[in-house]
DNA sequence: TGCTTGACTTGGACAATGTCCATTATAGGA
DNA sequence: TCCTATAATGGACATTGTCCAAGTCAAGCA
């Protein structure tokens, strides 16, 4: 059973077919998935379900704070279902894959207050770039 | 004089009207333009200038490494001529203001080897997000 | 179980951002 | 000044995302 599906139903989100399959698409580690390939892999299970659904419910997830959204390149946005535990993201900029990090420290120490021009920070992204060993040996 | 000019210059960029002034329009501290934004205030300066060009030339500008590209929103990405002060950025997550900040620490040190699968990492981006003070008081 | 209703889904139009290409113009060297 | 490789143009097209009016359905309730 999907562990973001359980806790959506925690919630009393109103269930149905479309948003089931989306939260059984999202679920599990290292998931970064666009809203299009959550849509072809929603389709696979439900053909009838719409792109419009999928964006919705998509959005209605990050809302909730049950998924978070990436934006790790300047094209779609990414879906990641680990909300729960704080982490970061390493990047092949050659093939695009992403994994979770979790690095130690805390980036926020790091910013003195005289760099903070009054702003109060509520969150910090850290993405750490780089080229992944399967590219690396396809030179 | 613009320093991002003079950098281009330098290293023998065939210069053009158009390319002179994206260069102008682009050149500062906390400047971050998104395309459309840099086309709008070259058009002020060159009215024939065409998007494609616009478009082409920050992409250049990004491959000489003269300029950066940000993507802190997963809308337009954004343009930022301080490619040669390592820094990163602060964004509002009201009204979308970016100050570049300067952090004490090295993020990469804080990474240990099992958490980096093998890759290899060339740069890191951290991204603060909070609320900007006049947007804390515009409640 | 079978209504009722408000919330959800749909598909298609539209918007924003970005890319591509054939044609025309031009910077900079000979 | 002339030539030529390089750059600029503009318009079509691609990708990603948003919006809306109409139809459908989950879940509470009799």
């Amino acid at each position: 059973m999907s562990d973001l599906l359980e806790r959506l139903r925690g919630r009393g989100w109103r269930m149905t077919a479309q948003r089931r399959v989306v939260a059984e698409v999202l679920d599990g580690d290292h998931v970064h998935l666009t809203a299009d390939e959550v849509h072809a892999r929603a389709v696979a299970r439900l053909p009838e379900i719409s792109r419009a659904t999928v964006y919705n419910t998509l959005g209605e997830m990050v809302t909730l704070g049950e998924v978070l959204e990436v934006a790790t390149d300047g094209r779609a946005k990414r879906y990641d279902p680990n909300a729960h535990r704080p982490h970061q993201h390493l990047v092949c900029g050659r093939c695009g894959a992403i994994r979770d990090v979790h690095p130690g420290g805390d980036p926020l120490a790091d910013l003195p207050d005289a760099e903070r021009f009054g702003f109060t920070i509520s969150n910090v992204e850290v993405t750490y770039r780089g080229i992944c060993p399967s590219c690396a040996t396809t030179a």
